[in-house]
DNA sequence: TTAGATGCAAATATTTTGCAGCAAT
DNA sequence: ATTGCTGCAAAATATTTGCATCTAA
């Protein structure tokens, strides 16, 4: 439960963090830039200001409650960190997102780092898609 | 050289341009942000304007003389493309940039997005790294 | 009660744009 | 002579911060 993963972050629990939790929750894996959070809060008559939606998002993504993205276009976007590691692709034409893992990808990452000297602490990888034409 | 590169991009061979490109070559696969360039034309007496770099770098990536990347940390960077597509280890600790390689990290990529019906287009990977420790 | 959170407005940071004058062809 | 380029200042966009006020613990 919400007021749960908010304790153990080390945060109070107050209303405009219960609801952008719970907007994340139920985008169930859907990726959110500050201004989508903030535009469906004022849709529900909410009055949570910008400022905050940063600020609480900011101090989710220290905690490890989600995952902060910068694909192209401005706006990083957040993701509610289910656990389970994986990547992503973008449709450039749709901008739809789309979620992969590789097991094979992450290995050979690790020992491209291992190999230069390094330990690899973190990585991004976006896959930027086409549609294959039908025939 | 760099008059036949503009001209074959179809762009006027002005000076703010020439200069520009001229950085780019002298750094050798090193990577700018636009302000990184501007200071360089200042400490060199030249005057011209941000948004003349902007807009420059702007239309090299449009013509492929150069590649731009978004890594952690506001300003984009730019480095000239030298044909050879590699990406990117970036040193948490140091801010310095290693560029690599990897056959098979392709061919996966391609396979993952060819088994989700899409073709690859283009892809952005980089690796946040941090040097091991010596023992 | 009090440390920490919020809203608002103002500040930053990065990049883009309008426009009048300047330069390359 | 034209068309395109540049500098400058202003605008746009995305995010952060100061501060007085409010609120969860």
């Amino acid at each position: 439960m919400e007021t749960t993963d908010l304790r153990r972050a080390g945060l109070k629990v107050t209303h405009p963090r219960m609801r952008i939790l719970s907007i994340l929750e139920a985008g169930d894996g859907k990726h959110f830039s500050a201004e989508d959070i903030y535009r469906k809060l004022l849709e529900s008559e909410e009055d949570i200001g910008l400022a905050t939606i940063y600020r609480v998002l900011t101090q989710f993504e220290a905690a490890g409650l989600v995952l902060k993205h910068n694909f192209e276009g401005g706006q990083a976007v957040y993701e509610l960190d289910r656990g389970k590691h994986h990547d992503h692709m973008v449709d450039i034409e749709t901008g739809k997102v789309i979620e992969f893992t590789s097991e094979e990808i992450e290995r050979l990452q690790h020992e491209i780092a291992d190999r230069h000297g390094y330990v690899l602490e973190e990585h991004s990888l976006v896959l930027y898609v086409r549609a294959k034409k039908k025939r």
